[in-house]
DNA sequence: CCGTACATGTAACCCGTTACATGATTAA
DNA sequence: TTAATCATGTAACGGGTTACATGTACGG
């Protein structure tokens, strides 16, 4: 939210239109989580709120980002990512660096290649452990199937990875 | 932790274990969520336990599901998974169809090809929409990168289902 | 005897979803 | 005038993490 308010002031509503396009594809927030939010960020000053006038009296609440909210912000975008199968903070912080020639860029993708890679390192070490013959794959193949998916999903990564720029 | 205690009767501690190996690869619990979730599903009789002495007096609680909580569960095992990017149910329950030849499985990779495949074919329109020439990309380079990513996703898991028999 | 693993719990706090609740604006 | 969208909130409940808290068993 401090990155979307770091782009523009916008209102609770519009935080959640996010939420519901482009972002909400790997980070998910609804309007009752947004709204509560909105007010305990507040209270920290690292937002604050005019309130404008929508026709003849619905009210908007236009957040603003403050300086110690843009501060915040920078030093997450800038902190290194670890890896976490629930939420992509990598990607997330991708998002927000909208300039293609910011350097930062080359820095995020190599250090996130080499977790990918030792991920995957592990995993197919995994596999030759647990796995080492048909009998076993056959015994657990759930499991067999699982690892493989987490095999997968690791190698399709780091093409993706080394696919930018 | 039903499907686990389904495999066989274990404690907490055990199932913990589990989460902190295998499983955790993509859906993760911790001891501090583990125990009071046991005694609420033990209060929705879920589960029952037993308890088992090790050593001299260390009390270990076996866990047993009971004929409710089997029914859940594989009532559980043959819904249809909806997607979810932050928590994939379909593996999870490919995790314990721990037999080959189950035909359900058949069943599950049908229906979640399909779902996958509309998802990208979606991110393929999105694509084309929001970023018809190079100057799109150039503006929101973040946003692009990021969809591009889903869009590698979704095709690496299409590969990976498709790989499945 | 000492460190690691086994074993079980609670507390505080925020994350996240579903449902409840209300009302204004705008375009067809 | 009516339906879709804009706009903002709260309540209840369970998900999930970090920290606090305690004690036993076992192997070296």
């Amino acid at each position: 939210m401090l990155g979307l308010l770091n782009e523009r002031p916008q209102s609770g509503y519009d935080l959640t239109k996010s939420f519901d396009a482009d972002i909400g594809e790997f980070w998910n927030a609804n309007h009752s989580q947004i709204y509560p939010l909105l007010k305990r960020m507040e209270d920290q000053e690292l937002i604050t709120h005019k309130t404008s006038i929508v026709g003849q009296k619905l009210e908007k609440k236009i957040y603003l980002i403050t300086q110690l909210g843009t501060n915040i912000f920078k030093d997450w975008l800038h902190s290194p990512s670890i890896l976490d199968q629930a939420h992509d903070e990598f990607i997330l912080k991708l998002y927000f660096i909208s300039n293609r020639d910011n350097p930062q860029i080359k820095i995020m993708v190599a250090e996130q290649l080499q977790l990918h890679q030792a991920k995957l390192n592990t995993l197919k070490q995994q596999k030759i452990t647990k796995f080492p013959d048909q009998e076993h794959i056959n015994q657990d193949y759930g499991h067999f199937l699982v690892l493989n998916h987490a095999i997968n999903r690791e190698e399709s990564y780091l093409s993706w990875l080394n696919a930018i720029e």
